[in-house]
DNA sequence: TTGAAAGCGCTAACAG
DNA sequence: CTGTTAGCGCTTTCAA
């Protein structure tokens, strides 16, 4: 492994030359640079990120926060966030935190330790507190799917309410007369926006009654149990929207163990938009947000954020889009 | 930001012998230890991991490189190296090589910069010159799903020929009478093991002819077009082992748009145990590797690597076993 | 334009 | 047992 004081005296130069035309700043004469261009490039240079880190600069990795990569949502996003982290040179951390705050403290402990350059947190427990000490800490912050935080950190989601009200009127549309909502944690600001979106559509029917909100915990299995109670309640269902895909997969057995026809007793969408959708029968129609890119955006805000060391906090919204597939396919007869 | 002199001066001792207290090495009396730890936690102090990977310490960092944590076979496994990791401090960064030879030639080369401490490796590319180079830089590797390269790194697998012989005898157990068999990428030992496993087992019958076996890339839709092929080449076939959890969910998809019943008019079982096979209609019979675990176990076996400086190459085969679901689940009436 | 030199924070001989 | 000191490899004033 050469040295950036080798390339030096294969050059000619001092160290703090080769450090110039390495980092592109400073005057630095044409020819000289190609010496030491010359230099590096026969001894195979590669200057070394850790000494770059210690002496003050970055060091080129940024950690991604998230609940669980086991979780079907994340790994599409962690994807986009490698890809454009990737792009620039940037290296990524993954993070596991289970939604707990603990391990979540002991994680940002760990990173600030390391001088990561910054943080994505794409999970849900994240205190006000943390986000202060991270500012206080001067680290870097991008924030996925919460409120924003008083402003103090830039914040990316997608159109939550928008989309339930996509995915309702969508059930609407191909003729649903009674519609249920099965909802995710209330704690998560996406569950709650979607439950928002659907109940703000369906209040003035005369058939709403509240009971048609069932929780299912953003889960599959709670999905299941969700469907298997809400039948009970109100056997003359015909179109459920879950708030995520995940509830929509659980949804789609229960109804299958019921004997219930999907679409053509109950249509069925979801939320999210994973690839999960495309494998079950029916495939499930849903509101999809565009995972991959949110996972790109807050990567690229997060690298302009470090590389210009202005925190300017920022929010936002990216679009949804209904996919309308086989869960929801017939005619509107009403 | 306290930092080891601090502590020093407060503790009235030099940095040394803070170091000592730190790193838990070389002989301490204990009062001053108590001094230099009261000091430390006066002080906050937590000392910089960078600074430390500089001294020529380890930097506590691993990568996980594998072909894309989009697979659904990755996260598991992802996730399973991830706790193993932090369990013990240190932290993984990850990255998507597309299988492809460059990207992970380039990734290798930013992490060699980055004093990463060893890497694991769940792609399928990599070449034996690229062991040898890492060998010959010293960082600890650990495969995943590979040949052993003429012994140069450790290698964790499962038995991918006894369970390919497992899920055969399984279908035949079921009552099936003609057996396919849709394979992976022949390049992978993986798809190979688990080819020759299905052959071995059914060679003799005379049912058998090689045009049974039909390659479907390890991917849903080549699952699916490979059944589309299959029962045009065989009509009566009645039983299909998949070679991965994937392709057997593109299977399951064909064959329901072919009007063909699973299990009663044809058995399918697949192979690795993803989650993903719990969720289809019917749930999907299969046979399981202890996916985590391997994580788990490739994160320790190299973190047991870079702490005790041997390298000593081992080959780690882990049992499968066998999950009899829906999809498989007929009587045996022959 | 270039070089000398002082760190960045920590570890590890080596000497007491 | 403890302190001094020389690096680890790079960046960045400050002079020249």
């Amino acid at each position: 492994m050469a040295t950036i004081r080798d390339v030096a005296r294969l050059a000619g130069v001092s160290v703090a030359t080769v450090s110039r035309v390495l980092n592109q700043n400073g005057y630095v004469n044409k020819e000289t640079e190609q010496k030491v261009i010359r230099a590096i490039e026969q001894l195979r240079y590669e200057p070394n990120a850790v000494a770059r880190g210690l002496a003050g600069k970055q060091t080129g990795t940024i950690a991604l926060i998230l609940p669980d990569i086991t979780n079907p949502f994340f790994p599409e996003m962690a994807r986009g966030v490698e890809d454009a982290a990737q792009a620039q040179g940037y290296t990524v951390i993954l993070c596991n935190s289970d939604d707990q705050g603990q391990k979540e403290k002991s994680y940002i402990e760990m990173l600030r330790k390391k001088y990561i350059d910054g943080i994505i947190f794409a999970s849900n427990t994240l205190g006000q507190e943390d986000v202060e000490q991270m500012r206080s800490n001067n680290i870097p912050l991008v924030v996925l799917d919460r409120a924003p935080t008083r402003q103090l950190c830039s914040v990316i989601r997608s159109q939550n309410y928008e989309g339930a009200k996509l995915a309702v009127r969508h059930l609407l549309d191909v003729g649903c007369r009674k519609i249920a909502h099965i909802y995710g944690p209330q704690e998560l600001i996406t569950a709650k926006k979607r439950l928002l979106g659907y109940e703000e559509t369906v209040m003035h029917f005369p058939w709403y009654t509240p009971s048609l909100m069932v929780p299912g915990h953003f889960r599959v299995d709670g999905g299941f149990d969700a469907v298997k109670e809400l039948l009970k309640r109100h056997p003359d269902v015909d179109g459920i929207f879950c708030g995520n895909d995940l509830m929509a997969v659980g949804a789609l057995k229960a109804l299958y163990q019921l004997g219930v026809r999907v679409p053509e007793d109950v249509a069925l969408i979801g939320f999210d938009g994973i690839g999960l959708t495309e494998l079950t029968q029916p495939e499930l129609s849903t509101v999809a947000q565009p995972i991959y890119e949110m996972g790109v955006l807050a990567a690229k805000v997060l690298m302009e954020t470090i590389e210009t060391g202005v925190m300017e906090p920022r929010l936002y919204e990216l679009e949804v889009t209904l996919v309308a597939r086989e869960s929801t396919k017939r005619r509107a007869e009403a």
